[in-house]
Formats: C-alpha cells, sequence, structure tokens
DNA sequence: GTCTTGGCTGTCACCGATGACAGCGCTTGC
DNA sequence: GCAAGCGCTGTCATCGGTGACAGCCAAGAC
C-alpha cells in the first residue's frame, strides 16, 4: 500500500479511504490513486486489514461433500451474491469421521471467517454446542436449526403434493423409496416420507409398509434388488416416489433393465429438480437450490452488518410440482 | 496471547512457541501454557501470524463455474488433500463478463492465498500476464500452460482412441458434435476434434466436413435440430461423438425422441464419465476429476514448500475409454 | 576457577492495514 | 480582518502475532 501511495503521491490513508469506498476523498485523488493501485496490481491484504477492523472478509461454508447436484447448486447461488457483497467463500467439505473429527476438533472457522454457514449437515449435538460457543454468526442451509437462523424448503409438504399429485392420476398403490440410511440424520428424508404418508391417509388411503423401503447399495446392484422385490409383490405398485432424482435416476435404469414400461406400468416421481431430470422427463419436485444459496447469502449479510447473530430468522422457499412424462395414470386407471 | 501468557506465568514469545510445537520449550513450561490456553479457550489469530510470516494457509481455486460435473469433481479432489495440509480452500466462482472483469480487475487472490489453481479456465493473454505478475505460484489443472505448472489429460489421444474404438466396431460414417464455442477458447474441444480427425485418418477415412457439427442451443431445442440435419444426410452416420457427456445426455433424449434406437442403428460415445453415464450406460473416455484436483494439490503443496514457483513441471493423468450400452456395430457391419 | 557451550526464555521491532486526530488551505459570515 | 467551518489529507498508535537477538543459568572443558 506504501507502494500505491508513493506512485500517487499521497499517504497510505488517503489510499486507504480511496479503495475502502469512503466519500472523503477528492476525485482527482481517488483517480490517481486507483490508477496508481491497478498499474501495481495491487490488493488489500485482508489479513491486515482483519487484525484492524476484526472482520475477515470471509464466509465459511460448511458442507458434507462438493459434488452432489444439490449443493453443487447451492454454491452456485452462493458465490455470486457473496462476491457481490466482497466476501470471499470459504470450504469447508467435511466428508468422512475423519475430517469430521478433525474439523470440530481444530474449528479452523473459527476467527478465520464472519459468519459460518452450514448446509445439510447433520450435525450431534455436540457439534453443535461446539458451533455454538464458537462465537460467531451461524446459518443453518437447507435444514431447520431452533435458535439460529436458516433457509430450507419445507419437505414435507412438497412430499405431500407429489403423492397427491399420483393419488390424483389414479394411483392408489404407491411406493416409497428411500436412501439407506446410514448415519441417522437423513431428516429431509424422514420428512419427505412423513408427506407422503400424510397425503395417502388425506386421500383414505391405507399405509401399507411393505411398500416403504430402504435400499441400500442404491448406487450398485441394490436398486435392481429392490425393483425386483417390489414388482414380484402380490399387489404391485403401480407409482414409485424415490426420495431424491438422483435415486430416481437410478430406479429408471433398474425399470429399463427390468423390462418394466415408464409410465406406461410404473410411474416414477422424483425430489429435487436435477439437471437431469429434465433430459431423462422425470416428473419431479423442484427444490430451488440456487436460490436456497442466494437467499442464505442474504440472510448472512443480514446478520453480519447488523450483528444481530442471535436473531433467530426462518425463511421457507416454495417447491413446485414439475410433471414431466415419468408419471401417467396406472396400467388399469380409468377402467 | 498476552492473556495466556499472564496466566502461564511466561512472555508471548514462549506462548507462541509452544502452540506452534517448537521443541526449544521445556516440558513443564510448555505445560503450564496449555493449560493456560485450554483454560482460557484461547484461539490464535490467523491473520497476525499471516501479516508476520506471509503465509496464509489458504489456496484460491479460480474456475468458470461449480455446477459441471467436471469442476465439483474436481474440487471433491482437493478438497480433502488441502484439508490434510492444513490449508483452507478459498474458491472463486468467476462465470458472466462482468465477474470476470471484476475479479481481473481487483484480483482478490493476490495476498489473500499462498498459490492459485486455475481450473478449466480459458484466459485471454491479458488475463494470463495479469495473473504472472501477481507474484505468487500458479498452478493450472485441466489445462496446459507453458511456463506453469500444470496437470491435464491429453484430450487429443483420449479422442483419438475413442473414435478408432467405433472404427474397429466397424463404423465408417463418424459424426462429431461439439458444442457451439461462444467464446473462442474451448480448447480441450479443438483437441478433441483433433484427436478424432487423426483416428480417421489414421485409418484411411476421408474427413466429411459435414459430420462434424457445432450445435448452437444444444441445451434446449438445438439438439433436435441438429439429430434431424445428421439423420436426413444421404449417407447417415452410423456413430455419434459427443465432445462431453453431458453433451451425449442430450443427444441420446434427441435421439429417443426421433426414435433413432441406441445403438442399434446409430453408436454414441461421450468424453468424460460423467456419473450419470455408468446409470445411463453410455460408453465414454473416463477422464480422472478427482484425480486432477487431488494431483494439482500435491503440486501445489510442492510449489509452495519448495518455493519453486517458476519450476514448469507438466503432469498429464491417463484416459480411459469405458464401453457400455450406448456403442456397437453399426447396422450393416459385417456384410 | 574461568571459559565455553547449549538449553531455555524474554525483549522488541515489525508485518500492512485502519482510524482517531491534527493540520492545511480555502470559503463564508460578521 | 479574523474566526469559524468545511473538505481533504497526513501522522502515528495500534491490532496480535513472529522472529531475530540478547540474556540467563547450569553443565562440562581446560
Amino acid at each position: 500500500m506504501a507502494d500505491v501511495a508513493h506512485r500517487a503521491g499521497v499517504s497510505v490513508s488517503t489510499v486507504s479511504r480511496t479503495l475502502r469506498g469512503l466519500s472523503t476523498v477528492s476525485d482527482t485523488t481517488r483517480a490517481r490513486v486507483e490508477a496508481a493501485a491497478r498499474e501495481l496490481s495491487f490488493a488489500i491484504t485482508r489479513s491486515a486489514s482483519s487484525l484492524v477492523t476484526g472482520r475477515t472478509g470471509r464466509v465459511a461454508v460448511l458442507m458434507p461433500n462438493l459434488a452432489s447436484w444439490f449443493l453443487s447448486s447451492a454454491l452456485s447461488g452462493m458465490a455470486p451474491a457473496l462476491r457481490e457483497a466482497g466476501l470471499d467463500l470459504l470450504v469447508y467439505s467435511v466428508t468422512d469421521v475423519h475430517e469430521r473429527a478433525d474439523f470440530f476438533d481444530r474449528l479452523p472457522a473459527r476467527r478465520n471467517a464472519d459468519a459460518l454457514l452450514v448446509v445439510s449437515f447433520a450435525l450431534t449435538p455436540a457439534e453443535r454446542a461446539r458451533l455454538d460457543d464458537l462465537g460467531m454468526p451461524l446459518i443453518f442451509v437447507s435444514q431447520h436449526a431452533p435458535g439460529r437462523p436458516s433457509v430450507y424448503v419445507d419437505d414435507e409438504d412438497a412430499a405431500l403434493r407429489g403423492t397427491r399429485h399420483l393419488i390424483n392420476l389414479g394411483h392408489r398403490r404407491i411406493a416409497f423409496l428411500q436412501t439407506f440410511d446410514e448415519t441417522g440424520f437423513a431428516w429431509s428424508s424422514k420428512n419427505r416420507l412423513a408427506g407422503h404418508l400424510r397425503a395417502l391417509d388425506d386421500a383414505g388411503l391405507e399405509h401399507d409398509p411393505s411398500l416403504v423401503m430402504s435400499v441400500p447399495d442404491w448406487k450398485g446392484g441394490g436398486m435392481a434388488t429392490a425393483v425386483g422385490r417390489l414388482m414380484s409383490l402380490q399387489d404391485p405398485p403401480t407409482a414409485l416416489f424415490a426420495e431424491t432424482d438422483d435415486f430416481a435416476f437410478r430406479l429408471l435404469a433398474a425399470l429399463r433393465a427390468a423390462n418394466v414400461p415408464v409410465p406406461a406400468q410404473v410411474s416414477v416421481m422424483g425430489f429435487d429438480d436435477h439437471v437431469m431430470a429434465e433430459v431423462l422427463g422425470l416428473t419431479t419436485l423442484a427444490q430451488p437450490a440456487v436460490e436456497l444459496g442466494r437467499t442464505a447469502v442474504r440472510l448472512t449479510r443480514s446478520v453480519i452488518e447488523n450483528s444481530d447473530g442471535a436473531q433467530e430468522r426462518h425463511i421457507v422457499l416454495p417447491t413446485e410440482l414439475v410433471p414431466r412424462g415419468s408419471t401417467g395414470p396406472p396400467p388399469a386407471a380409468g377402467s
């Protein structure tokens, strides 16, 4: 910064004021400083500012992985919003137990970011407590967290509408397929199932437990097994509701492999509106992943800028049923 | 830190030494300091250390988006490798021209990270020059950059093997479909086409320009038009080589919509080995995206730790042909 | 007994910004 | 003509660590 000051013929203080956009700098000086800064490719050393201001200009994001459609979409929504606010994006992808222990032990986000966004991350009570006394703003994304601001969708309501759509098409035997819950923390899965069951109940349909299935190894051979089991039931389902689109894609592949025509024999419904859902013609419940990210940043900014970190504020974004080719009336409908 | 020093009855310097694990601290002192630090739940302020050491403990990544399969996979490879090295991950997703101008104007990565990884980002000469005088280590990922370390795959060779596979199956009329090049910087696209053409040439097949097609609006209606055009040629192709898997997925959808059986009438080959390629049974050229990320981090560490930033080192990772159901012999093959 | 050595610890300048405060030149009011 | 006010800019202490250097003390060499 001293270099810039020297080149522009002013003091470091003026350079600082100019680069921070304070109004108490004359236009001519400002122009000179900006020119000098550009010529020297000068960029603020955040460490130094942080030391004085106590703010880092960085926002940390904690997520269970980086490659899933939902998470990468959410990140895509955050990035431009953060950039616009002049905030940098620090990503902590914590996948396995070892990384997890390490993260909560070292708490690298501490004092290293102005806020921490927790995205789709099922915290144990101990972890939650640890984050709570981090003394930094916490924002929860795609999950409801009591006592902290959060942004999410109403999974239960969305699933309810999904199942209702299938019922309205004439389906009476509707299976619900979910990923095998290794962690015990698949809250959205639970909520979606609850919505599904409620829709059945609302329609006066009985709940057949054999139509709710957890599928282990669903990315491998587990899906074929599940399809075989369902299709060989005494009274097989005419519609399958998959917990996520990704799951539904494998389901479609397994059905194709088993020569089960979709939707002629069974309808398939997903959840997410993954990019590929459109390509594959999958009926699904669209979840605004990008918008969730964007909104989370808005919330974060308001928390940081007003330092009302303790304020509890919950935003629920809408989901939307997107009917496509994978759902239709059941084989014997209308007869 | 002063508090800890006071409580432990030592100087700040000793506290610093203790917490950094330097060996020149006696065991008794170390124990006292550690106890004091724990009691006060002291965490060091990285900004302050950075200011002195000049190292930030952060690595910045510049990529054109966050949601594509390739980029999110590459990130997935980087994250654990960085964490293992105790480095934080700073992500700059620069998509539109406005963000782009802003990024290269403000150069936010400068002095705020120990290295910058440029992933699949087509730089203009001016931008490249700008990064070059950033004075920080630069590592290029999924692209070759003269004068800087880089990690990438040999697109040309991979495409050559892909086309050769089709030729070996008996195909003689092979079309190559690429995304419409808005930017003029689709280097991998160019290299893949070159490999394709070389394979044709090697096999003594003539290159029919009408079989190389850029598809505008390939995510919308453009694909159907392209398929229509190809399939109504005097001598239509029996195999289609799509520049990327994502592209191939849309192509498969368009073919299905046009009732063109795959691979009975036309074979389809992709490039990437996107997760969905397996689900959809797409033959493709696997590109080790996660491994590229991991390797990039290894390279980065070596550059940072040995401060041999100027050293040029190029690593080429292997691609692999993954035959699946979308390719087979041409309709009239063997006759 | 003196000198050297090595282990351990303290002192203090410094990293690069920020912000409080002072100062400068000029206009305005009286 | 002088004081007050305003707009703009410079000076300097400061943030929380690090690292160079000096100092102290006990052990061992001569």
